[in-house]
DNA sequence: CTACTATTAGTACCTAGTCATAATAGCTCG
DNA sequence: CGAGCTATTATGACTAGGTACTAATAGTAG
């Protein structure tokens, strides 16, 4: 016993975890001892073998492939619109909806729930956003209901502009804001049909 | 011969590449041939046993892992990069990013990508969307490839804000333009490590 | 019938292990 | 000093999932 034992476990721990790739008989020869004292010391570790270390880490990658789904077509739910006036979504943020160190919602995804419940007010049959000015006023952590409110503010025909403004709350908090200049490009094709 | 071995050949290809966690056995099972014969397709169409495969899996995960700490949140493709200066990204406009009326992106995905560029291209743990300034310049469509340019104008370390400017471009055109004020939460921290 | 391809079978060997058993070394406690 | 203990090392049998090589067989074309 070379005053180590726990040390060298630790330091095995470790190792491995930074190359999970490592043979039994290449950490035997670091650490200084037999193969099978590293392999006693998996055991104790519950560290399993190289093959099973690596079919880990390529199962794991294949998962991730499929996980990274962007962002869906409408974001949140719509709970109650009056068209070219007002309307309120809700936005449940969930485990891929933020960022992975921190658990805050990123900014897109709050942006996206605004922009497109702006985009459902308007009474058109196809609005584009033009211009935005926006503000974060307070981040959002994972599990939070964000609402959204939008109201039109202005409808000016003759542009074919709309400015859409929508607040957003989580637990009853301002967390964005946002003025939205929108564009309505059917707006003369609509009044024809009228 | 069954009148197979290319086809068969052919669909072993695609199984692999499918699914590169199946063994020869399986494999032979499969096609109703015996092992051997797997094998000999394999030597043919230099495909390389399961561990090797495996293996593969994984190491390419690895590079991705250092790769993909900073760049795995973002929305489009990080292609260069210089921290607290600049940034490129493109992003792809696919169907699933558009309206099904028009084709036209929503506004949503171009602004993920700028708002996540303006994120990565931040040195730091952590970077927050603190307001954001926006213009839509013209539409972009499904097929059209956004190429979006972050640029970092200017860092105040008092208040831990830090202002970057995204223009994105389809076709050589500016399609959006933002200005987006960041706010460094570990600024700090970092400022006492030096 | 012969030549040729495709397929199958079998053997020896490899890596990186598991599992079980046994031997040895270095201590400490009484 | 010796028994008891932990830690370490050694040994042998066995495993999965192969490689490499040789040989036998089936089926078909010329």
């Amino acid at each position: 016993m070379r005053r180590t034992k726990k040390e060298r476990q630790q330091m095995l721990k470790e190792t491995i975890k930074e190359n999970p790739f490592i043979t039994d008989e290449d950490l035997a020869e670091k650490f200084h001892v037999s193969v099978q004292t590293i392999r006693l010391d998996r055991l104790e570790l519950s560290i399993p073998e190289l093959r099973e270390r690596i079919k880990y880490v390529a199962e794991k990658r294949f998962e991730d492939e499929v996980r990274s789904l962007p962002l869906e077509e409408v974001i949140g739910e719509i709970i109650d619109i009056e068209l070219d006036q007002s309307a309120i979504s809700i936005f449940d943020v969930r485990e891929e909806h933020v960022f992975i160190r921190n658990k805050i919602a990123r900014g897109h995804h709050v942006f996206a729930q605004a922009n497109s419940l702006a985009v459902a007010v308007i009474n058109d049959e196809l609005a584009l956003t033009a211009k935005a000015n926006i503000q974060f006023k307070r981040s959002v952590k994972q599990g939070e209901r964000v609402i959204a409110k939008a109201k039109v503010l202005k409808i000016d025909d003759g542009l074919g502009r709309t400015i859409v403004e929508v607040m957003s709350y989580a637990n009853n908090e301002l967390v964005f804001k946002g003025e939205f200049e929108m564009y309505r490009s059917e707006k003369s094709l609509k009044d024809e049909k009228r």
